[in-house]
DNA sequence: AATGCGGGGGG
DNA sequence: CCCCCAGCATT
């Protein structure tokens, strides 16, 4: 098919009709809110639609517009956002509301620009919230939008490579059904998240079979294209669950780094495996275990293997007692533990806790 | 141009 | 185990 004249035509005909009859319900295609649909976008980046669902439920009642979202605290938002990862989209939601308060008078700019120059929202964001609310003819590409057309087209360009992403922006612009953004960009991601599947897809219930490249010359298996390989590297976590009669000691992440200003455990990073003898041995131990009376080590080390896409993380926690506040003790937040599931988490922290609370 | 950032689900 | 998901920011 070609992607010009009549072919365009059949081209989003096909896809509109197939959205018709296919498309998915979902609660941000409902509103024309240009807030609920930005955050709905920011829930979804890298992120499946039902492993953002409720998190978009909850968040929209919490924060129902804009204002809300800016006078609250960050630490709650990110209470909200805990356990759904990529963390610094809640944390650039939040600062983008306050920005729409003090830049804009508190109303969603209607502008490509404006929208593009909030925090967190690229190109793909900024396209779909436009066209989205206000049907302006952005095309949007993400990740169903690469994988249909390089299938449909046979384009073999990597899709992660600059190149390929100015190709794929400028031709998915071509085919842009201008005279109704908003229908035609949700019928290719949807196209794509329930027909055009990453594997095994049903090539032979689709209605672009007879005019797919990479289905006549058996490339659906090979498209898209990716160069970019992702290395795995290990990260050794020693954490500490200090007991303090009925308190727990806590720290914000404030590094720029994993988990940005989620909390957690006093924290020993090692660059290797170590078990506790060879743990005690070192120095930020010992500095940390200053001044403390007598310590009680309550459970030997639990272990987790937490996998994330670009590392691992072979973590160890400790639980100990201590009979005094050392003034290094005292640098962290007390924390009586019925109190502990107010503080955002990592995954990580909340998995140790889930199985401490299922053992007692 | 390359890297970092989370977590979950499916083959 | 590996890949991918309604990506973005930083360097």
């Amino acid at each position: 098919m070609k992607p010009d004249g009549e072919g365009e035509i059949q081209w989003r005909e096909m896809l509109e009709d197939w959205y018709q009859k296919h498309g998915r319900e979902l609660p941000w295609r409902e509103t024309k809110d240009p807030y609920l649909i930005w955050i709905s976008e920011v829930i979804l980046q890298q992120t499946r639609v039902a492993q953002g669902l409720d998190y978009f439920r909850r968040f929209v009642e919490r924060f129902p517009d804009v204002l809300s979202l800016a006078e609250a605290k960050e630490d709650e938002v990110l209470k909200y956002w805990q356990g759904l990862g990529y963390y610094s989209r809640a944390r650039n939601l939040h600062a983008a509301a306050r920005d729409i308060r003090d830049r804009f008078g508190g109303k969603f700019p209607e502008t490509y620009e404006a929208v593009r120059s909030l925090k967190g929202i690229g190109e793909y964001t900024a396209a779909a919230i436009c066209s989205f609310a206000w049907d302006q003819p952005y095309a949007v590409v993400d990740g169903n939008v690469y994988r249909v057309l390089s299938r449909v087209f046979g384009i073999d360009i990597p899709i992660d490579s600059p190149k390929g992403k100015k190709f794929f922006a400028d031709f998915a612009g071509q085919l842009l059904d201008k005279n109704q953004p908003a229908l035609y960009n949700q019928a290719i991601m949807d196209f794509g998240a329930v027909q055009c599947v990453p594997k095994s897809p049903a090539c032979l219930f689709c209605p672009l079979r007879d005019r797919c490249v990479a289905l006549a010359t058996g490339q659906i298996d090979r498209l898209p294209v990716k160069e970019g390989k992702t290395v795995v590297k290990p990260r050794y976590f020693n954490y500490f669950h200090i007991r303090y009669g009925e308190n727990c000691l806590l720290v914000q992440r404030t590094a720029k780094d994993i988990w940005q200003n989620l909390y957690e455990f006093p924290l020993l990073e090692t660059d290797e495996d170590k078990g506790l003898e060879a743990l005690v041995l070192l120095p930020e131990f010992k500095h940390l275990f200053e001044n403390v009376g007598e310590i009680e080590i309550v459970a030997p080390g639990v272990s987790f293997k937490h996998i994330l896409s670009h590392r691992i993380i072979y973590a160890r926690f400790y639980e100990i007692k201590v009979e005094k506040l050392s003034t290094v003790l005292q640098r962290y937040l007390l924390v009586p533990e019925v109190s502990f599931e107010k503080y955002a988490v990592s995954r990580l922290m909340s998995l140790y806790w889930e199985q401490r609370e299922n053992k007692i």
